[in-house]
RNA sequence: CGGGGUGUGGCGCAGCCCGGUAGCGCGCUUCGUUCGGGACGAAGAGGUCGUGGGUUCAAAUCCCGCCACCCCGACCA
């Protein structure tokens, strides 16, 4: 396999806008920070809603709808929960405009002052938990396990495409259960599920950890997440699970009567992924000739390039081309045969490239008589020609070939960026030179976590769930580590 | 909010220092030749030069103010 080519750390920022507005996977919207998902993006986002929808089906879940409104003083009902979102809250103050006394545009109509301001949702565990506290007496009610795929908004300072918008594209899961070993295992095992669809449909490798108090959801108990590695050096958050204690369920008041006949506060989970994922796709596998998509989320897997000269020609081109298209798209393929007449087929081939398409087919006059096709994949943009009657079987594998090259190479390069670190120079020098996750001891303080960050930028990405226990000592501090800890520079 | 930068046809830019009829590339339209890796030729369409003021016979160009956006930090999925 050639090697494929990578973007230069260097450029990293302008060639991942680059890749994300050539593909046409989104643009720039009028208002700053916020994204246009363009159909390319929003195809890519609905195979992943499919799957993950699937998934969490398949786990008991179920999908539901709350209001994108929700009353400031639900937001203030958790302390911490408050402390962590309010500073990056829109807020609807008004119920309607008017046109200005001056006649100069439009102005919130003083008249319609809300009694109460509504905040747009940055995450909905509050006004979910208010519903819950009015469903919820009986440990017979429980589990409710419910998701709900939304957008929120979150008024960052500084954004970038799909990595961090102020309107975002998400799921979110909020469960109850009547025992916190319950709350807790349901939080493990979307963490669990999140990793094996980035893992397995996306291919991308994760880490699997927990976060420390600081990088911690606000009013979260404990925060799993999934972390990934760009090709930059950069980490990804690409998504989290939260146990939420009963830390929602005291402030919205939501208590059962359990099997004792006594009243106790629900336990909970709350977890989510986002567009983000996206970012993370791009990020991993594209080259500079654009994305690259795993087939087994690509919206077009395979396109179909016709070739011809002559008007006999493309009328033969077309019927065998048309035969392929039902052929692969009998196997369930989503397949796309391009008959525009306007551009020339060396245009084709680079578009599809550009938007990622994980496999090309040209037909042409001289595959006609030869009876083949010329075959190309993307993620290493080989080319062979195959037998016409051999496709519905070389195709499929090819995909899947395609599939776990991507994830064999991710991986790959993960591994290679994966460095221990014992001092502080050392690990400053790995940073600096290497970027990826480095691996150290940490004495379990904020304060040590803090200075690191300052003066490297670095932060604890996570605790793995399944690191060996290492004895060792902080290399800042020198004080007493049970195991090591991934750091990084992060996104 | 701090530091840096940029605003000129749809996109990317030159022109500004040294004021004098608004240009280039890509894209777009039409016609012709082309079509196995982003074709070529010809003819076209398209611009309040971010914005407000000032200087001047004359401003994209000089001066002052404002606005917007981008990049780098602090915040964050």
């Amino acid at each position: 396999m050639a090697d494929a080519i990578t973007p230069r750390a260097e450029d990293y920022s302008k060639w991942y806008l680059d890749v994300v507005l050539s593909a046409k996977l989104a643009d720039y919207s009028p208002v700053r920070g916020c994204m246009i998902v363009r159909p390319n993006g929003y195809a890519l986002w609905e195979n992943m809603q499919r799957v993950l929808d699937g998934m969490f089906r398949d786990t008991g879940h179920e999908n539901a709808y709350f209001p994108i409104f929700i009353p400031e003083s639900f937001l203030a009902r958790e302390a911490e929960h408050v402390e962590g979102f309010a500073k990056e809250c829109a807020v609807v103050t008004h119920s309607r405009l008017r046109v200005r006394p001056d006649g100069g545009g439009l102005e919130p109509d003083p008249q319609s002052r809300l009694e109460e301001n509504l905040i747009v949702r940055p995450t909905s565990e509050t006004i979910i938990w208010d519903s819950y506290s009015r469903w919820i007496q009986s440990w017979r009610d429980l589990p409710i396990k419910i998701n709900q795929w939304a957008n929120v908004v979150r008024w960052e300072m500084r954004t970038r495409l799909f990595l961090r918008t102020m309107e975002f594209l998400w799921q979110e899961g909020h469960t109850a259960h009547a025992t916190e070993a319950e709350a807790v295992e349901e939080t493990r095992l979307i963490l669990d599920l999140y990793a094996r669809f980035v893992e397995e449909y996306m291919a991308v490798p994760v880490l699997k950890g927990l976060k420390t108090e600081s990088e911690r959801f606000a009013g979260a108990v404990d925060t799993y997440c999934i972390e990934a590695l760009m090709q930059d050096g950069k980490a990804l958050q690409a998504g989290t699970s939260h146990f939420l204690g009963q830390n929602f369920a005291r402030a919205f008041g939501c208590q059962f009567q359990n099997q004792d006949n006594e009243l106790e506060y629900v336990w909970a989970s709350s977890w989510g992924v986002s567009t983000r994922l996206i970012g993370a796709l791009v990020m991993s596998h594209s080259d500079d000739q654009g994305l690259v998509l795993p087939p087994r989320l690509a919206p077009v897997q395979v396109v179909i390039v016709p070739i011809y000269r002559k008007e006999e020609e493309r009328g033969a081109v077309v019927e065998v081309g048309d035969k392929i298209r039902e052929e692969l798209s009998g196997l369930g393929l989503s397949v796309k045969f391009d008959t525009r007449e306007g551009q020339r087929p060396g245009w084709k081939f680079n578009e599809y490239e550009v938007q990622g398409v994980p496999v090309r087919v040209a037909i042409g006059p001289r595959d006609l008589k030869n009876g083949t096709v010329e075959v190309a994949r993307r993620d290493d943009r080989s080319k062979e020609v195959v037998p016409m009657d051999s496709l519905s079987t070389h195709i499929p594998k090819l995909l899947d070939d395609i599939q776990s090259a991507l994830y064999a190479k991710a991986a790959a390069f993960r591994s290679t960026h994966t460095t221990k670190a014992d001092t502080y120079d050392e690990f400053k020098t790995i940073l600096d030179e290497k970027g990826g996750f480095v691996m150290a001891h940490w004495d379990g303080t904020a304060e040590t976590e803090a200075r690191i960050k300052n003066e490297t930028k670095a932060t604890i990405r996570c605790i793995l769930l399944d690191e060996a226990s290492e004895q060792g000592v902080d290399m800042l501090t020198g004080a007493p580590s049970a195991r090591r800890v991934v750091f990084g520079r992060a996104y």
